[in-house]
DNA sequence: GTCTATACGCCGATAGAC
DNA sequence: GTCTATCGGCGTATAGAC
């Protein structure tokens, strides 16, 4: 309930930053170590091994991930404004997501790749999303096929930031977020949607 | 012009293979030397550095998209039927992409965050399916937005390899499949096409 | 062209003083 | 809680024999 930080949240933050901007594996102990400014040594009191630091990580982007989409809930005076806030953190993002892509999906892709034991606990960031979206869907009277709308829309989000990363296009970005609008529009006001 | 390949042409390949599983960083130089049975010593008279074994993995890729992509050409009837070959892949290489992802966009990505300088050439990869389908678009009579409708499309592709890989998902490849082949569907069948 | 042997640095991790 | 010092291993890269 303090307002100071201890070290231990300080190496979590700067874990979490480097782990985003540099991937899990290319960040050393020492980048953290520098980041945070205290010793290599004083590291290992807080954490014993790097798999304890993404676990806290993870923990902390669920917790953080948590807390956006519950003030989405009280935001979003509908379920498509909410599904619309959504869509609009690419906008939010727009130069982070350029350089570095999402964070959700890289890292996911990055823990996949080497097998990681953590990769199950990473998806759980994507379910947090795909649950929420999939709410919304059924409140827009699409429960049927709700999932399936909080997957599509996750997945072009996904697509979205893996090309402007790729490209690094910053007009890119925005022209899918219009067509993402248009998308959910056609959710909305009438019972008839296109067919994606 | 030798049916025998040679041991630099087995160590690309198999490189190819260890950087889509594992990842380009994750991969060491013993993991190549032992899939093509040679002494970690001997790697070293093909190529100089990581970099250079990078380089030529990128080449061969390219090579082989180009491959592909002319094949395309020559097999599809109609710029619609082409396009279809293109969404096919996921289909296609549906086990391999639930495990690895897609090999373009994970190797972007993991280039990106290095800050690798390869990460230019990789994005050569995106290009050649960008250009191809936006001149398959161009022949639909879709000029005006042909680099628009192709760059959609990728996103798309990348989206469903981003989520098919973290979720592990059989049907949800397939799923996306049929809807992006039912949004081509509205842009060859009449002149006006949805919100996408 | 292929091998063994080895240099050298970085990384994850530990020991122990303060 | 934080530090310095250090270990063991792996990874890239080199030297030189065959």
């Amino acid at each position: 309930m303090s307002n100071t930080k201890s070290t231990r949240d300080h190496i979590i933050e700067a874990a979490d930053h480097l782990f985003y901007q540099q991937g899990y594996e290319h960040t050393s102990f020492a980048d953290i170590a520098d980041a945070v400014k205290i010793s290599r040594g004083n590291f290992y009191y807080h954490f014993k091994t790097k798999d304890d630091i993404l676990n806290a990580v993870i923990n902390l982007r669920v917790a953080n991930t948590q807390n956006m989409l519950d003030q989405w809930e009280i935001e979003g005076q509908s379920p498509e404004e909410r599904i619309r806030h959504f869509i609009q953190i690419l906008i939010k993002n727009q130069s982070k997501i350029m350089r570095y892509g999402c964070p959700v999906g890289t890292l996911s892709t990055e823990l996949a790749k080497m097998s990681h034991s953590a990769q199950t606990d990473a998806t759980r960031l994507f379910t947090l999303f795909r649950t929420w979206l999939a709410q919304q869907f059924t409140s827009l009277g699409h429960s049927a096929d709700a999932d399936d709308l909080a997957m599509h829309l996750l997945a072009r989000s996904q697509g979205v930031a893996t090309l402007a990363n790729a490209f690094r296009d910053e007009n890119y970005i925005e022209q899918e977020v219009t067509l993402m609008n248009e998308w959910l529009k056609s959710y909305t006001v009438n019972a008839a949607p296109h067919t994606q």
